[in-house]
DNA sequence: GAATATACGGAGTCGCCACTCCGATTGCAA
DNA sequence: TTGCAATCGGAGTGGCGACTCCGTATATTC
């Protein structure tokens, strides 16, 4: 591949993540083409369709986020990197609602490529082992799974509002996962 | 008004709630005038633009959950009907997700048309009725807010996934709510 | 049962957007 | 430097969907 190839497909991937996040599906390929300072033909070139684009996007997106948490599962105290991640993933795209809606799109059962279905099941397994590890340290609630972890994360994540009182929700939802020390 | 008119109405805006909650802003008028068994011209007598449409369809949504919070607010045990309220709204929108997505960006400071405005803030204040009642008999941490909860319903309600989860998690953040007895 | 205002239906208009095509450019190898 | 294959740009195409218009139909009134 062509230097300038690979270096327009990084500048597309980036304008696609930035127009998606403010504008979702809606956003026209060609406002993404303007953005990313190259001609719609180009973007058309790497990304043969939207649907193919927006895949793209959200791979390179849930990538980013598994990284962060498995960087996150190495040092520290247990119950503290799991809240931790826990918090980052919800606040972590602040700017970017309309890219989770794309996608909770690409969680359907049916419309999952085999790509993002890794990238997902990927970030899946990172959280599972945060959440392991504090669970052994008894920092969160035994009975809690990823999955429900899972729906909390991207629950909250969607969430306009106050950056505070979302926050305070957070805070909410941490205490149900903290483990009753008494009944 | 005539009455044919008055009844076709209310089916534009059945179909209306029934359309936008399967595919959100992105269902057709076409679509929406089929199911309601009308032509197209007769949605755009009653509703001019798209626009309005989506926001009597919120407008009827809001009410309705408005209506139901009231209704429990005024029987049985305090606690139990906040929860039970909960939870109705919560998984009450299992094939309106997308009508909810809606909702959220009616919520949004600017978007708000003064009738919407007002159809959210009756929904909220028959939740604020419900929270206090609870907290007042301590079956709801005290240091809560409407807002909180506001954001918490919101954001589950939105929720994918096995309906089985997704109850599991309700039940977390409602722990997350009660108070806490000790230390 | 007319008369009439009111409402209806749906073909047609207009603009937007995903996607195509090909002449102009440009990185790269020799 | 030169040749050429890989890229690029962006005008053009096709289709879809919001919205309009007006001839037809029907509730209502007396």
């Amino acid at each position: 591949m062509r230097s300038d190839a690979q270096a327009n497909r990084d500048r597309v991937l980036a304008a696609a993540e930035e127009v998606f996040g403010e504008s979702g599906k809606a956003g026209s390929t060609e406002e993404i083409a303007r953005r990313a300072g190259v001609g719609i033909g180009t973007v058309f070139r790497h990304f043969p369709t939207k649907q193919l684009l927006i895949e793209a996007t959200i791979v390179r997106h849930l990538t980013l986020l598994t990284n962060t948490a498995r960087a996150r599962g190495e040092d520290g105290e247990a119950g503290a990197a799991f809240r931790m991640t826990f918090r980052e993933m919800v606040s972590g795209a602040p700017a970017k609602l309309a890219l989770l809606a794309l996608l909770e799109e690409a969680a359907a059962p049916a419309a999952a490529t085999d790509e993002v279905e890794a990238a997902a099941s990927a970030l899946r397994d990172a959280v599972e082992v945060l959440l392991s590890r504090a669970q052994k340290a008894d920092e969160v609630r035994a009975d809690a799974t990823v999955d429900e972890i899972y729906v909390l994360i991207r629950a909250l994540a969607n969430s306009r509002g106050d950056r505070a009182v979302v926050d305070r929700a957070v805070d909410i939802v941490l205490d149900g996962l903290s483990p009753r020390r008494c009944v």
